[in-house]
DNA sequence: ATTTGGTGATAGCTTTTATCTATCAAAATA
DNA sequence: TATTTTGATAGATAAAAGCTATCACCAAAT
């Protein structure tokens, strides 16, 4: 039990009383002292003075009220008490022994759990190639993926929230630390039997008039389907809006409309091609960037660099005919 | 892990390396900057000034080699490490509650587990009386009892292996802490069909000619035994050495020969007293005097003393009539 | 009985560590 | 733009840990 009280700052001192406080210095000694039952021999052991131990042994049996040992001339013996104390005081040791050995463990590697935000329109479809390369890499590095939309994305990293994200560009946040990845076309598709399937890319204002499904307004994609729909003359759906691609590819299976669907997905996932048509606008391709995110003053950032590094280089050897690696 | 080196006395230095070592307070400032993420805050409600919690948190980084938060003018975050290390810190501090919660409740009453000594020919026979009124007094006091003759008794007092011990007297060592509690009679003990069992006491001239049996050399009994019988011409039978009184007891009822045995052995075991007969000699009563003994520089002697005081009171409330209380 | 060696304790001093005040630079907020 | 708040740094002070020298006491050896 530790008890606080705050400084009286008229005052050039401080009252702080920490009640009964041994220190880890102190229960080695104890520890010591125990184990040889000699004040002398347990001072070489330790490298410090037989007096300088004497006091330490003294100060802590002041602060705990009792004493420890048995004293005499004959030699010395652990008291009653101070058997009852010692697995306790030992179980101190060894908690200590833990955090030391696992603060070396934690220097010597990436040996920890970073959490990090994905897009679900990117999570799903990206990770499955890139992980289980990565952990051939760095075989103990753990990543504890949650997916977010990217605004919120952002807005977490900067709480603290996750640690690194993945994210498309460009960046809310200018005091970010952003490594760019890759450019993920955009691809456009239609049913199978659309007027518009018969050809190979479609140029954009083939798209006038067309009914054009779109995720809800907070993901990033919404916002360049807007734009491209304003300018070519295509009706952008509100009414249904999807909240998952897949929702929105079983739609455009049953004649509701055309869409515009990243390329990894599609690579990922569409494996009847006969049921829709993919194909790219030929004048205006539609892309978008990704980047691994981190706050700039992140103690793993020179860690957070070299796993963009591994990413890059693992997107190319994978995913080289899906998406553009940017060097 | 630690390591030690020697101290090299020519140099009025000494080099110690206890690698990595955080102290309490490190460890407690550490929580309180985890749970605030703002070091203003966190040294206001651990009574110290913002430098000297910013000097100790960057001390515990540079032992263990890398960052626990974060830092920015925007506020501070614990780091991926930091979040690692601190279930782990938070373990040492536990660990160090509870000493400090046991040193507490120690210090508070005799709540410790005494190792005690005494002879097998009283402690089951005396204990059993006395152990649960001793216990109302201390609800919380554990004696640990364990048996053992009686010079090997006071060996092992010395040698810390008991704190403290019940035992006939003269003590063996004249540096031990001594308080003699009561007087036990020595009985005689013949076979109901004795020539000897018809009368009262037996005049110690009587036993000339009797074969009397013992228990082995090392138990105190054995000497006085052994006295009496070369002072009236009895038979010390030295073949039929019986390793307990209840097998002594057993010889006498087979005729094998009769023997002395302690009051309170008699007082609590002989419940079938047709088998036997049993008084005292009438010229020269046997008597063993027994006393509670330990160390005189233990830390409880003062509550030794106590416990004499104690069984004192147990055993003329409750023997009264088997043995005499020495006050 | 005396001498020697070993035990833990104490006094006075030095070194190291923890803490303070004063102030800084940088960023956020008003 | 001015003010407030953040964590960091410099220089100084106080407290704690450690040292050497020596003590009293007891056990062991002679």
């Amino acid at each position: 039990m530790i008890a606080f009280i705050y400084q009286n700052t008229n005052v050039n001192q401080r009252i702080q009383i920490i009640k009964n406080k041994p220190t880890i210095k102190q229960l080695i000694y104890f520890e010591a002292v125990a184990s040889t039952l000699n004040f002398r021999q347990a001072a070489q052991s330790l490298g410090i003075t037989q007096p300088t131990l004497t006091l330490q042994i003294n100060s802590l049996e002041q602060q705990i009220g009792f004493q420890l040992f048995e004293r005499s001339r004959s030699g010395t013996l652990l008291s009653v008490q101070g058997r009852e104390l010692l697995p306790l005081a030992k179980k101190i040791l060894e908690a200590n022994d833990a955090f030391l050995d696992t603060a070396d463990w934690i220097k010597n590697g990436p040996v920890t759990t970073f959490k990090m935000g994905v897009p679900p329109t990117l999570g799903p479809y990206l990770l499955p190639s890139v992980l289980p390369e990565l952990h051939k890499q760095y075989d103990e590095l753990k990543l504890y993926v949650r997916e977010a939309p990217p605004k919120l994305l952002q807005q977490q990293l900067l709480d603290g929230e996750f640690d690194l994200i993945l994210s498309p560009l460009p960046a809310a946040s200018s005091e970010l630390a952003i490594q760019p990845l890759f450019i993920e076309p955009i691809k456009f598709v239609v049913p199978a039997d659309h007027k518009l399937a018969s050809s190979g890319d479609v140029s954009a204002s083939q798209i006038a008039g067309e009914n054009v499904l779109t995720l809800e307004e907070q993901h990033y994609l919404h916002r360049q389907v807007q734009d491209i729909c304003q300018q070519f003359g295509a009706n952008l759906m509100r009414d249904f809006e999807g909240t998952s691609l897949d929702t929105l590819r079983q739609m455009i299976v049953m004649g509701l409309g055309v869409a515009f669907l990243p390329g990894l997905y599609i690579h990922s996932e569409m494996h009847r091609p006969e049921a829709l048509h993919v194909c790219e606008l030929r004048d205006i391709p539609i892309s978008r960037k990704h980047a691994l995110i981190w706050r700039p003053k992140s103690p793993s950032r020179v860690f957070f660099r070299e796993l963009a590094s591994q990413f890059r280089e693992i997107i190319k050897d994978r995913l080289d005919k899906v998406v553009t690696v940017i060097e």
